[in-house]
DNA sequence: CTACTTTTTTGATCGTGATCAATGAGGGCA
DNA sequence: TGCCCTCATTGATCACGATCAAAAAAGTAG
């Protein structure tokens, strides 16, 4: 059914020349054919449409010219995955900078790491971008394939042998929590989705503001909500009863951060009279949401772009400034937490 | 470099059988195959972590099991394309679809054609998503190809030989404005980005609704802002001088609407007191702004669904149930339009 | 015009998996 | 024991492109 392509064999019988001098011209390896023949066979290819067939590289060549970009997901996010903007903003970047380097991206989101490394082992892909692995999963991946892999995320922090880009989420909680204790407000609740990965670490940020202010650390102030419980904001409710003007809570994402004030603007609370929010990632969210959110600013693109970059030149051979790229990240002050004013605190 | 995959000549080698036997036994052909070989190869598979390599199908069958999803843009939408919600949604539903039956998905966003007909035909793709294509593409890539494709949004609407997905733009257009002047609102400008494709439909609803109000259409009143266009929102300042309180804006996307709404407020106004605004999509844009878009919602996911499913079932050879599937879009109020009263309008 | 060099073209092989036709081995029956 | 039949296994071939060594053609010099 449908059009058959053009292969090589077919050219070189049209032309009645050999597979071997199409190749050549193809390769731009004309030194070794004739002028004339240059001419022709280009021609040819150009008339009959020629195009390689990428899935063959891996025959002659190493690898083909897939880029894997994989996610893993340990809870089951569902389809809608990327409708959070930053899974978006992180494909749409690398898709970008894949293709404009002549790679194509396979786009595999999974649960379970080993179908993960079937795909990359099976479509025998140039290397791979892995995002939020564990680094036993890094590991396991980059043995497999034996080719290039960039993390980005990295769960459980860097490693030496890893090649990875991450923010500086330790910076990130203490800046957050910091900028609520510098206006007075010294009752502070964190909100985190988990108590590993990234989280753990802004939970170290927390916790390193709170020292620095000689505030004892009071776990009962941490609170898990998990994003697939169904329940999510009915449990959240829970929080209504620290409502004080000295209070204020960090979340680890804008997402939250919102639900987290629609729980306290539903009950009549106002923020950041009543309570002070910071959030988490500075996306789309924290720009519209009313008041909108005072949060922790990361550049996604930035961190995709230096993803895409360490890995091509990973895969050219060459060899990355850095194997850690750590990027900073500040704080984006607006209206979601109180102001200390001159007369008072 | 790293582990080589194991081949099934290097299985059979290793077993001392011949690699004929070895594939039937992948191939669950194991009424061929004596129960002892049939363990025996099985015990190796799993020891020695066989992989196939899907990019040598196309050598034996006709195609890969990759599903090409290209994304047409004819403007230079730059790589944050998917920090859109609607195409984040979008290729999100479509790789879960495509995974859970087995495919993998090649994502390719490109302005030139060309290059998506060599991405095509290059991978041997078993299928494509042409999401935002002209008709002549569509047509283009399902001929080179001779393998199923389904539009998305296809620009200029339907026609005989495609498969497609799109939503009722005509009625969209026309409820949003009918919405308006149900409410009084007779003074309505419509704002747009093209005057092609998808909003060219709308603004027939637009028209249409008016037509129904006996209010003549004036196409003064249509005003077109191009996404790409930096001066944009100084481009946008033209529209203040309709604010009054008989007068609405109908926007073919919730981020335009924000845009409109940010402009009116920055310059005092109040909305819907001073001006009524209705959006397009109803994303999470809608959701947060404020005051909250009145907007026409479409089912993305469903949308996204719907194509996927078609597809897979052309590709395994079906035929879905109906080749253009026309979703219904419905009006979900908020507080960005001004209602009218008992007592006056 | 021969001998030799250079240019151009070709044949053969590899790498991987699917498949068909053909061979080998074992079992049953006369 | 010999014959046939069936089940199990194998060899050969194809699909496609890259590449190297070998062959053919063309050109140069004596």
């Amino acid at each position: 059914m449908g059009q058959v392509m053009v292969t090589i064999k077919e050219i070189a019988e049209m032309l009645d020349l050999s597979p071997t001098t199409v190749a050549n011209v193809i390769h731009r390896k004309t030194s070794k054919v004739s002028k004339a023949n240059v001419k022709r066979v280009e021609e040819a290819l150009k008339a009959y449409n020629y195009v390689p067939r990428f899935s063959l590289d891996c025959l002659t060549k190493g690898s083909t010219r897939l880029i894997g970009v994989f996610i893993y997901t340990d809870k089951n996010f569902g389809p809608g995955i990327f409708s959070d903007p930053f899974y978006g903003m992180v494909i749409g970047v690398l898709e970008y900078a894949f293709r404009k380097a002549g790679y194509y991206m396979l786009l595999y989101v999974e649960e379970d790491p080993e179908l993960i490394f079937q795909t990359a082992l099976g479509w025998n892909i140039a290397g791979a971008i892995a995002i939020t692995f564990s680094n036993r999963d890094y590991s396991k991946l980059k043995t497999l394939m034996g080719k290039p892999v960039v993390g980005i995320d990295t769960h459980d922090g860097v490693e030496m042998e890893t090649y990875d880009v991450c923010i500086d989420d330790l910076d990130g909680g203490y800046q957050a929590v910091e900028y609520m204790l510098r206006q007075g407000i010294d009752n502070i609740l964190m909100v985190a989705q988990s108590k590993k990965c990234s989280d753990a670490v802004r939970l170290r940020g927390y916790q390193k503001a709170l020292r620095r202010h000689n505030i004892p650390y009071d776990k009962s102030k941490l609170f898990i909500f998990d994003d697939r419980d169904p329940k999510k904001t009915e449990k959240m409710k829970v929080l209504l009863r620290y409502a004080d003007n000295n209070a204020g809570i960090f979340c680890v994402s804008d997402r939250l951060a919102i639900q987290v004030m629609e729980t306290f603007q539903k009950s009549g609370f106002q923020i950041p009279k009543d309570i002070s929010v910071v959030g988490y990632d500075d996306n789309i969210y924290a720009r519209l949401s009313s008041p909108r959110l005072t949060t922790i600013h990361q550049d996604v693109q930035e961190k995709a772009e230096a993803a895409a970059e360490m890995l091509l030149r990973l895969i050219s051979g060459g060899t990355p400034e850095y194997r850690h790229v750590m990027l900073p990240v500040n704080l984006v002050t607006r209206d979601s937490v109180k102001i200390m004013t001159i007369d008072g605190e």
